[in-house]
RNA sequence: CGGGGUGUGGCGCAGUCCGGUUAGCGCACCUGGUUUGGGACCAGGGGGUCGCAGGUUCGAAUCCUGCCACCCCGACCA
């Protein structure tokens, strides 16, 4: 076990604790519930964003941005939306600080609160649908198919870097439709969208489904999500996709005029990522060394870690490595050559797999004499020595292998840990013994899911789109149309 | 917000119960040397208003009061 990491059996919470302090993806900040994303952890979230932001700008999005500022009256107007969001809002009351006229440093100046509250926002349906009002009079302004990448606060009672901070850096996409049609065509493109993401570029398998009333976005008529399964049996949200119907269109009166000449409601859609990705990311791969990062995601994928003992024999691998390095570059792969004196060759190795680099490549004395490379991948601590003229095309190879190893494995884990419950005493079973997603039929009432909530702990993680095996409720007895996912989740 | 815990150089801790010279230890850091194929070794050195604010006392890391932050377990949530 590497140095100051616990294992995963010991304390599970403790564990990602540690992977992200010690692999320097975060800090606990000054401020209650919020972090401070390192250099390492803010680079793997540039890595997700630019990729998402292609596949944005790939099925015809474009990015803006909107105030962080919402007046209090905007939440009021759609109401199953403020209900939602109203206790977990930070509100700004004043513009202005004074010195405290006792000596006692800065105070608010009460001579200066705002005539309107201003909400920080923890999503931007509402100033965005109210800017939307102005945007559109015609069918012919339709659709509006914008994205923002942004910060929202919400103020949660308990937090966990990156899966549940106060502050969070996530995207929100907003659309505008002329019919529903179009609307829930998108809502389903851009949950798809996510799906592949977390698939092909996080090597994290998730069911793609929609979420009961219970669970459903505060203005939602339909939310569609992809939910992951973590290494410790709960589940976890890792997106959203939301069919706003007409429901903001209506609370801010957004209207076009149709080519019959009717006017009509606007059809909306919301859709978000956040930075709880990055959690998903590490909880889904790593292991008691430290983080695994799929190649993909990777800041650096391949290090180069040099053994010597003289300066000239340093020189001569520098001369090797520098030469593998910008080939591999032209590959496009990213890479460091490690050349500090200061460590050991055992502390970086030690170091590289705390922070997840894919491929580590070393030489030494010994590969000068033999023309070979040390090769080490992370997600399998397997090593290898490869001819030096074979070693571009092996790296090449091998990064593509351990995308698709790395997602087999959580794969793997995932149908391993998916179960199908016919009672509720077998569905309580897997429950506290094996955890993760069961597959149960449900009678489809927010009162039968709360009461297995109370029970369990387990709730109704998405309803899949393609199974309609009927049968009866666990826990009822009535009637079901198909079986749901429960776990417990994050 | 309820239960439990923690706060002492950058990190991890001891000391607190039972107040008393100059607040220790390990890691990290700096200098010099020897080392380098899995977290090096020796020698020398620098760094701390003991979470914050009051109070008790001749004297407070230690006792009292209040506050703040963080962690774990719940309730809430992306």
């Amino acid at each position: 076990m590497a140095k100051g990491i616990t294992s995963r059996e010991q304390n599970y919470s403790q564990w990602y604790n540690d992977i992200v302090l010690k692999a320097g993806l975060a800090d606990h900040s000054a401020v209650r519930g919020c972090m401070v994303i390192k250099p390492y952890g803010f680079a793997i979230w540039e890595k997700i964003q630019r990729q998402l932001d292609d596949m944005f700008k790939a099925t015809g999005h474009q990015n803006a941005y909107f105030p962080l500022f919402i007046p209090k009256s905007f939440f009021s107007k759609e109401a199953s939306h403020v209900k939602g969001f109203a206790k977990e809002c930070a509100v700004v009351t004043h513009y202005r600080l004074k010195n405290d006229p006792s000596g006692n440093g800065i105070i608010v100046d009460e001579d200066a609160k705002l005539e309107e509250e201003l909400i920080v926002r923890p999503t931007s349906e509402t100033i965005i649908w109210n800017t939307y009002k102005d945007w559109i009079q015609s069918y012919r302004d339709l659709p509006i198919l914008i994205n923002q990448w942004a910060n929202v606060v919400r103020w949660e009672m308990r937090t966990r870097l990156f899966l549940r901070t106060a502050e969070f850096l996530w995207q929100e996409g907003h659309t505008a439709h002329a019919t529903k049609e179009e609307a829930i065509e998108e809502t389903i493109k851009m949950v798809n969208v996510y799906a592949t993401f977390a698939e092909k570029w996080m090597g994290i398998p998730v069911l793609i489904g929609t979420k009961s009333e219970n669970e459903r976005f505060a203005g939602a008529i339909e939310t569609y999500c992809i939910e992951a399964l973590m290494q410790d049996g709960k589940a976890l949200q890792a997106g959203t996709s939301h069919f706003l119907g007409q429901n903001f269109a209506k609370a801010f009166d957004v209207k076009f005029q149709s080519k019959e000449g009717k006017l009509e409601h606007v059809w909306a859609t919301s859709w978000g990522v956040s930075t709880r990705l990055m959690g998903a990311l590490i909880m889904a791969h790593s292991d008691d060394k430290g983080l695994v990062l799929p190649p993909k995601l990777a800041p650096t994928q391949v290090v180069f870690v040099p053994i010597y003992k003289s300066d000239e024999e340093l020189a001569k691998i520098s001369e090797k490595v520098n030469e593998l390095k910008s080939k591999l570059e032209e590959k496009g792969i990213s890479t460091h050559f490690d050349n500090r004196d200061t460590v050991k060759p055992g502390f970086k190795f030690a170091e590289y797999e705390l922070k997840g680099y894919p491929v580590r490549i070393a030489i030494g004395p010994k590969d000068l004499e033999k023309g070979t490379a040390e090769i080490a991948r992370r997600d399998t601590l397997t090593k290898e020595f490869v001819d030096q003229n074979k070693v571009v095309d092996y790296v090449v190879n091998l990064l593509d292998e351990m995308q698709e190893a790395i997602f087999a494995k959580a794969l793997k884990f995932r149908e391993d840990n998916t179960h199908k419950a016919d009672t509720y005493d077998e569905f309580k079973n897997i429950l506290n013994e094996k955890a993760g997603f069961v597959l149960a039929h449900w009678d489809g009432t927010p009162e039968t899911e709360e009461k297995i909530k109370e029970e369990t702990q387990a709730t109704i993680r998405c309803i899949p789109l393609d199974n309609n095996e009927e049968g009866k409720c666990i826990h009822s007895g009535k009637p079901s149309k198909q079986r749901v996912v429960f776990a417990r989740a994050y």
